[in-house]
DNA sequence: ACTAATCTCATCAAGCCCTGCTTGATGAGCCCATTAGT
């Protein structure tokens, strides 16, 4: 039992995994591997009474039989005690019900088959809004590096032109703390952060050791803000 | 080892009701399904 319950378990990682690679990576169908079994019958014949042994049907009518509520409601109620069906119950249910024990055998198995389909569903809508919530927060926290690259530029700036203030002072000029328009960096506004890579100090500042990779930062993340808008409509979160 | 019963999976087709969904039924299974009884 504990074999075919391992295989069991394994077929329906199988198909799981299938199912969210399926979605995920919206293969055109070819989702990896094949099917293991080949197999499958295309066409049955006219559905004709008695074919296949099954259940002869009432009255001799070969047309499908739906089951009344009573007999689905005892059915459901005995699958949610135990969902596999031992000879004894299912002959037991099949007398109680007035239905032929193998109706009631492919009613279980029909029923297992589906049920195990709806908790896939509901597995996979879980694991897929996991993933939407994973995505929206990934860009909150790019969001959030682009903000504190843009705050470090500003204050690399600003430690630059106190430097360059600096050397200023001690080059004896006195009095202009401030050295307005003294750096050649001093130029661009210290808010507008991003125009720095265009406004690279010639390096002359004596120890300057900021090094220019630092700023190359600047325009990689420029178009940042376009891109997070496009992955919200891409994962239909806007 | 052999066999009957049973399982899963994919599929068909009736039934219900408006076009696609639900559900009862069937057939295959390929390291030739697995399990249980003999």
């Amino acid at each position: 039992m504990d074999r075919y319950g391992e295989k069991q378990q394994q077929q329906q990682q199988q198909l799981f995994a299938s199912c969210v690679d399926a979605s995920l990576l919206a293969a055109s169908g070819a989702a990896q591997g094949e099917r293991p079994r080949a197999r499958r019958r295309r066409r049955r014949g006219a559905r004709c009474g008695g074919g296949g042994g099954g259940s002869e049907v009432e009255g001799g009518d070969p047309k499908k039989r739906r089951l009344s509520d009573e007999q689905v409601e005892m059915l459901e109620l005995s699958f949610r005690e135990e969902r596999k069906l031992e000879t004894g119950r299912k002959v037991h249910l099949a007398a109680e019900l007035g239905l032929d024990p193998k109706q009631v055998a492919v009613w279980f198995q029909n029923r297992r088959a589906r049920h195990k389909s709806k908790l896939l569903e509901e597995e996979f809508s879980k694991l897929k809004q996991a993933h939407d919530a994973a995505i929206l927060h990934k860009c909150h926290l790019e969001n959030e590096m682009l903000r504190l690259k843009e705050r470090l530029v500003v204050a690399e700036e600003e430690v630059r032109r106190l430097r360059s203030a600096g050397n200023h002072t001690v080059s004896g000029e006195g009095g202009d703390i401030v050295g307005h328009g003294g750096g050649t960096c001093v130029a661009g506004s210290p808010s507008s952060s991003f125009s720095t890579g265009t406004c690279q100090p010639p390096g002359v500042g004596g120890g300057d050791h900021l090094g220019d990779d630092d700023l190359m930062y600047v325009p990689e993340y420029s178009y940042a803000d376009n891109s997070v808008v496009e992955w919200f409509s891409l994962y239909g979160l806007i």
